[in-house]
DNA sequence: ATCTGTGAATTGATTCACAGCC
DNA sequence: GGCTGTGAATCAATTCACAGAT
């Protein structure tokens, strides 16, 4: 484990750096599809839609994995990524309401390509307790804690509808998860030390409404 | 239309704020729906998850809503946003890439039940054309740019393979389409007058792994 | 007594610009 | 000549703190 001194490890990264670090990942994989074998700064921002300056800012809080005048590795820093973002291992995941976007992101094959795998799946409607669904038995959302806290898994998927989605997240909190992706239109209280994402696309739409607004009309020809 | 003079009209309102506005507004409608008359920047705080200096200010952009020594009218505050937001509307949108992710979409009621309806959907393969999927007929993304010409939208969804992502982009900018939801693993370049939002998940999951890596193992019993 | 609205202060993030290396 | 890594400078967002309204 080649380790970078000189490197600030004692600043405290901020979190806009580390949502940023996945979609570096992402465009490197795609150059090393491509065998691409060098990247600079400026090719890497055109894919990531990130100012060339962020990137080797961003970069710099991990090491010095550029060359001057050349740029930098694609294998090498995309397996740099991988350390840092925890990449290179699976990751267990508990999902928690199998109604329609329970069931599409269980159907979804994106998650496990990537190294994520929903292991367990819970729902309250006991018509669909017992069934199977992409290798995964749905249980009683009754049974969650018990189940989780003797399989544990890393992170927790929250697709139940808003009004369940606090307790839902309460009781993945008991069962000592530090991850949830919240698909549910509300933003849930948890203790400082579990992340928390949320998947709203609803939120995404209306904020953009407002900038449509300002325009003349519905979509109109040009 | 009361229209709230000595505001800040000029100041050109950042993103950030935009953004946070669907937020309240889906606060007070909760409080609305639970038939609360008056709320203040604390308790719309700790329902949203954001500071009520934050609150206040963000609002301070748009008017002076509030009562000094009682706070806010929920319902008068919320019709403001909408206002504001443009969701005293409804909004016509375009799918395409009707695959497990855009099914979800089509079979997702969430969307119209804001007012944000799909009217058109397109696909790739021939198969699904001319089915109907909840009052949508799917048709061939061939036939995208005219359809979309004759009968406009006002928001395209994304939801086709990566590499196709941007192709459907640019087909939609030249329809004249100014607002893009996008779920494709991949940032679409357009010019910088059409919003977009990345629905991105896999994302999501891959920048809250950074935080657990630091953890001992995974998922561990209390 | 309470709570808003808002300049001022602060904190945080991004961009600049250039020394140093290839 | 080209490109990284990084302090310094700039720009942006958040929080403070309090005057003013009810």
């Amino acid at each position: 484990m080649t380790r970078n001194r000189k490197t600030a490890r004692a600043t405290k990264i901020p979190d806009v750096v580390i949502d940023r670090l996945p979609l570096y990942a992402r465009c490197l994989a795609l150059l090393q599809s491509r065998r691409q074998e060098v990247v600079s700064s400026t090719e890497l921002a055109s894919m990531s839609r990130v100012t060339p300056a962020q990137i080797r800012k961003d970069l710099s809080y991990f090491g010095r994995f550029g060359k001057q005048g050349r740029g930098y590795n694609v294998g090498q820093l995309l397996g740099e990524l991988w350390r840092i973002l925890g990449l290179n291992r699976d990751w267990r995941l508990a999902l928690i309401g199998v109604g329609k976007v329970g069931r599409a992101i269980l159907e979804y094959d994106g998650f496990a390509s990537e190294g994520f795998h929903v292991v367990q799946a819970f729902d309250v409607d006991h018509q669909m307790v017992g069934q199977k669904l992409v290798s995964v038995t749905i249980r009683h959302v009754s049974e969650l804690e018990q189940r989780l806290l003797k399989d544990p898994v890393d992170i927790g998927i929250v697709a139940v509808p808003a009004v369940e989605a606090q307790a839902v997240v309460d009781a993945l909190v008991r069962c000592g998860v530090k991850a949830i992706l919240n698909y549910a239109p509300l933003r849930p209280h948890r203790p400082p030390d579990v992340e928390l994402r949320q998947i709203d696309p609803v939120l995404a739409l209306q904020s953009m409404t407002f900038y449509l607004k300002a325009l003349k009309g519905p979509a109109k020809r040009r």
